[in-house]
DNA sequence: TATATGACGACGA
DNA sequence: ATCGTCGCCATAT
């Protein structure tokens, strides 16, 4: 209660960026994925990839988006504490392959919002 | 105030 | 195709 500082608003969403941010991210469809940095400029924010990155791993609303359908742009699945394990099953789940360098085929799976 | 870190990305070698 | 560097900027120390 005293040493815990406030970290990303208090876990409320009073910033509009992040909103915007996981609404882009809601958008994604079943069985497609779309990269940190399309995700931003979607949002208004370009060039501000890490941003998003940042949202779903802090953000409480985070668990609520299909934030397993966010992938690096070179269609590689970014590192992450708690490993990408999870995030591949339920990629695997909805139809989206992985190429034998275990990488997402971007020309077939990529979202343009 | 200064430095380091990071669910990224563009670029050049 | 892979790797290192730099730009980006909120947080943490």
């Amino acid at each position: 209660m005293d040493s815990a500082m406030p970290s990303f608003e208090d876990n409320a969403e009073p910033n509009p960026a992040h909103l915007r941010i996981l609404s882009v991210i809601r958008r994604i469809p079943e069985g497609r994925v779309c990269t940190y940095g399309r995700i931003a400029a979607a949002a208004e924010l370009p060039g501000r990839a890490r941003l998003v990155g940042r949202v779903l791993r802090d953000s409480p609303l985070a668990d609520d988006v299909p934030w397993h359908r966010v992938v690096g742009a070179s269609g590689r699945i970014s590192e992450r504490p708690g490993g990408t394990t999870g995030q591949r099953a339920k990629l695997a789940a909805e139809g989206v392959e992985l190429t034998m360098g275990g990488r997402i085929d971007m020309e077939t799976y990529l979202w343009r919002p």
